[in-house]
DNA sequence: AAGTCCTTTGGGAGCGCTCCCAGGCGTGAT
DNA sequence: ATCACGCCTGGGAGCGCTCCCAAAGGACTT
């Protein structure tokens, strides 16, 4: 870790232009990448760079361009702990991955309370930073359409609803429940029962149409007794298998829409005597913690969560540049998921 | 959200002065809260600051004034799978709520490579940011001894070693260890084995340390044959508990520093045909996701790390006041633990 | 030799703020 | 009435960049 002290006084351009005996405008041209530099004062240039250790000073920078150089990650707060660690983490490390050699700012943003809500849409609205990625908006969340209005750059990490306006990045979530429920059916089970998230939620009802895709696509009967909503939680889960079980106790495999609601389910089956996978066979969704450390192991719909983040980031980052460049071409991106097998199915 | 239109040009500071009918230095004041402005002059650029919707712009407030009113928070990449999802996500919110009603910016740096190492380090000599919030650093990160050379205000979180130079927010490791260790012991366990983290890890050290000082405290034998390395992973606890188990097969009761590393001892119990709490008592570290989801759920230790985060921010910003105003304290905050008790114990 | 066009370069202006100095004005003392 | 001393206030200077215009020079053409 080479970093050259000369205490106090950090370099200016203007001291590199100096430096290397040309004009604070050349040495600004180098650093920006312009392509009308000759070789040999570009070359001079960064050598004058490298031995000042200078470093841009960013606030100059964005004062003078007129851009920040810094996106936010804003996080509504309910989600933090619902959702919670590994959704977020992942995400944040893919985000982070492919901004790593960009010189784009991470800002995070934790939201809470309405009050924390306007003054982010203030500092937003005042163009403090060029772009803006919203991990896991509700529906009726506000904050998407003043980004909208303002013409502020902005990614969501999946959809509001089967036609998203804002540019987004999800996971196949219908794919992804299908693939679990055709794997069920696979194992010979033909009972296969579904516990869903909230169907106001569109993540919720996308994972429904994947079960119900799956039993239509191997002619299986479709029986709502099979169906119960579990609300995302553990307790919900409980409460969602509990009634599975006493209207159809002959079931013999559910698909739950989260792996949160698979452990509640699976402490249920448990207290009913039914064994997993022997009896019933359990799968989850989203390869969290949970799911590796349940007893069994639950077999779950891995997200690409990484992959998801630095996606959220290109198309971020795309957007950026093609509002500069007066283009606006706002696309949304689906990537696949993953079955993870595991003892639970 | 009321956020006045006025599209495509914000207004500056200038503009409110003029509003006002002020000149730019009196808004400037009003702003930053200096003392010398009359009442009714205060009064109505408040309110010609509230009608135009002023915002002030970071980037030349940070030019003008040379800070830069943004800290950054630090992951070394590593950890962010390791201790992972719950750790980072309570000590972002604590820090983040902390900083919800100061102007300061969070930046978020995950480092993964030696390169982005440098080039944070090059960020930060070049005071790009007030402060830094380095997050569960290794004894031999060079970071910290950077930044303590550059003076540059910093807070870890955990300390490296007993005598900790930089400023640091830890928990109480020991006396959540002993507290674990004696609960276990008024349950009447007499044969308390450990299964410890890296003993090159402070963190590991505290959480035997606690784990003796019960023992003895208890006047109860030390058996280092009760003791084994588990290396803070799931593998590693199979692989400890394994150990312990040919060692003494007649332990009754398991002390884990970390709940990962309990979720392995508790398999290899389960093969070994032990039923957990009757025949063996089991208690981890962290109260992760992983603690309440296993099967008995496990009483473990709990960090209050919201709280530090809440600390972490607190002592930096008192830090970074400090270094303005000439003055120069120092000091480590170390937070309690707290045991929360399941049916694993 | 003069004119044209392109590439490369230097440096002025200005981004929106903070800092600070000088000046205006009121109050109390002389 | 005069002076000294405060408190407020206005506005110049300057933070370190980017943007852009003008100018210098080289390679061709006429």
């Amino acid at each position: 870790m080479t970093v050259s002290g000369r205490r106090g006084q950090r370099p200016t351009l203007e001291q590199v232009a100096a430096y290397a005996g040309v004009g604070r405008g050349t040495v600004s041209r180098v650093i920006n990448g312009a392509a009308n530099v000759s070789d040999q004062t570009r070359t001079a240039v960064q050598q004058a760079i490298a031995e000042l250790g200078y470093v841009p000073n960013r606030a100059a920078r964005a004062l003078a361009a007129g851009s920040t150089d810094a996106i936010a990650l804003v996080i509504p707060e309910a989600e933090t702990r619902l959702f919670a660690e590994p959704y977020f983490s992942g995400i944040i490390r893919g985000v982070s991955t492919e901004l790593a050699d960009t010189d784009m700012q991470l800002l995070l943003t934790l939201i809470r309370t309405p009050k924390e809500r306007d003054r982010f849409a203030q500092y937003v609205t005042a163009h403090r930073v060029d772009g803006v990625l919203l991990v896991s908006v509700h529906a009726d969340d506000p904050l998407p359409d003043l980004l909208e209005r303002i013409e502020m750059p902005a990614v969501l990490s999946g959809r509001r609803s089967g036609d998203e306006s804002v540019p987004y990045v999800d996971c196949d979530n219908t794919g992804g429940a299908q693939a679990a429920v055709e794997h069920l059916i696979g194992r010979g089970r033909r009972a296969v029962a579904t516990v869903t998230g909230p169907l106001d939620m569109y993540v919720a009802q996308c994972r429904l149409h994947g079960y119900r895709d799956a039993l239509r696509a191997a002619g299986l009967e479709q029986d709502e007794r099979l169906v119960a909503d579990g609300d995302f939680t553990e307790e919900g889960g409980r409460r969602a298998m509990r009634e599975l079980l006493s209207r159809r106790p002959d079931l013999d495999a559910v698909f739950c829409a989260s792996d949160v609601m698979a452990a509640g389910a699976r402490a249920v089956l448990r207290e009913s005597g039914r064994r997993v996978p022997e009896d019933v066979a359990l799968v989850g969704f989203d390869d969290s913690a949970v799911a590796r450390h349940m007893d069994p192991p639950l077999t779950s719909v891995r997200q690409p969560l990484e992959e998801m983040g630095r996606s959220m980031a290109r198309v971020l980052l795309e957007q950026i540049e093609d509002r500069k460049a007066g283009r606006d071409d706002r696309a949304g991106r689906v990537l696949p998921t993953e079955l993870i097998r595991r003892a639970s199915s």
